[in-house]
DNA sequence: ATCTAGATGACCT
DNA sequence: GGTCATCTAGATG
């Protein structure tokens, strides 16, 4: 398998979150691999982007969100959970991709172990659950995605039709104002025999 | 099936 | 001190 290239990371945040739909989140774990389809992104883009956690301009939190495209920008969150963005747009641009729902596709053994006593369709069907279920954690922030010897890689898979994709406003920034609010930057697979994760 | 409450700590004006 | 790009268990219809 081929990783996307670093320049795939390059153009706006929402461009890529809908181009990341289909592709191949691998983590590799004492050389085995577990991965998964990527079904669900949302975009945040820039300071201005009052839901980006970048809006209060650089922190050492999102510092990575200002570097080049193509690394791991891992936040943790609600004093428990880790949530994983491809850092996207040019250096000096702070935007990123929130990785928020997995098909689980290798490593279902270790998947289901990082899971236990969780009913299988919800093993990665959130952006905490999958980083739990692939072993992401604070340990992989900055990790290059588009590099094939990587531990924490996305690489080239499906292809999604538009058909097959919803877009809808992003989930969980309810203090954010409009135009942010409502911006359409959720994306998110449907109606895909085989590839649907959500009941 | 849908709702609610609580966990738990890093980060912020 | 308040908020948070969430998840789970437990209660209820």
């Amino acid at each position: 398998m081929i990783c996307l290239p670093c320049d795939f990371y390059l153009g706006p945040a929402p461009e890529i979150a809908r181009a990341l739909l289909g592709m191949r989140l691998v983590r590799i774990i004492d050389g085995t691999r577990l991965s998964g389809r990527i079904l669900e992104t949302e975009a945040y883009s820039g300071e201005e982007d009052a839901a980006c956690h970048a809006r209060f301009g650089l922190t050492k939190r999102n510092a990575v969100m200002y570097g080049p495209p193509g690394r791991a920008y891992i936040y943790f969150t609600y004093g428990m959970h880790w949530c994983l963005n491809t850092v996207t747009g040019a250096e000096g641009s702070p935007a990123a991709v929130l990785v928020r729902a997995i098909l689980p596709l290798e490593g279902l053994e270790t998947i289901s172990a990082n899971r236990k006593g969780v009913p299988e369709r919800n093993w990665t069907d959130g952006p905490a659950k999958l980083c739990k279920a692939l072993e992401i954690d604070g340990s992989l922030y900055a990790a290059i995605l588009c590099s094939d010897g990587s531990p924490l890689r996305i690489e080239q898979d499906a292809e999604i039709p538009d058909e097959n994709i919803e877009i809808t406003p992003r989930i969980g920034i309810q203090y954010a104002p409009e135009p942010w609010l409502s911006m359409p930057w959720r994306y998110r697979v449907i109606r895909l025999k085989g590839l649907q994760n959500e009941h």
